[in-house]
DNA sequence: CAGTTGACAAGTA
DNA sequence: TTACTTGCCAACT
């Protein structure tokens, strides 16, 4: 599965017409507990959007949202959140559920990658 | 309506 | 492995 982005813009999940925050969420609602999905699983799950929107719409949440916002990192495993609390929390978040971080605060993917 | 922005990703060196 | 460049596109201004 490359990360490829798709020409249409389905606003269409599950038969329901969705904005697309609404859809991002949706996926990123479905990332088990003690697994990471990246920023371009959830675009390439959700059907057409760039990365860089999830990223848009999961800042635009606050850190005691429902949605699980803390098990998405970057394609390198890394915390991309931008500053304040943000990135402290959620590798406390991810710790606390079982993710390890390397030395270098960098997680396998290997193993905690979630999709497919 | 026309730029600008951004919690990114892939390719290249 | 890291650092830099290019492409993306919805939301924002």
């Amino acid at each position: 599965m490359k990360y490829g982005y798709h020409a249409r813009r389905s606003k269409f999940i599950d038969g329901q017409k969705m904005n697309t925050f609404a859809e991002i969420f949706k996926i990123v609602e479905k990332v088990p507990v003690g697994k990471v999905a990246t920023y371009g699983n959830i675009a390439d799950m959700a059907g057409t959007l760039n990365p860089r929107i999830v990223g848009y719409a999961l800042s635009s949440l606050n850190s005691d949202s429902d949605i699980p916002w803390h098990r998405i990192v970057n394609r390198h495993g890394e915390i991309s959140s931008r500053d304040g609390d943000g990135p402290w929390l959620q590798r406390e978040l991810l710790e606390s559920e079982g993710v390890v971080f390397t030395k270098k605060g960098r997680i396998n993917m290997n193993v905690y990658r979630w999709g497919g």
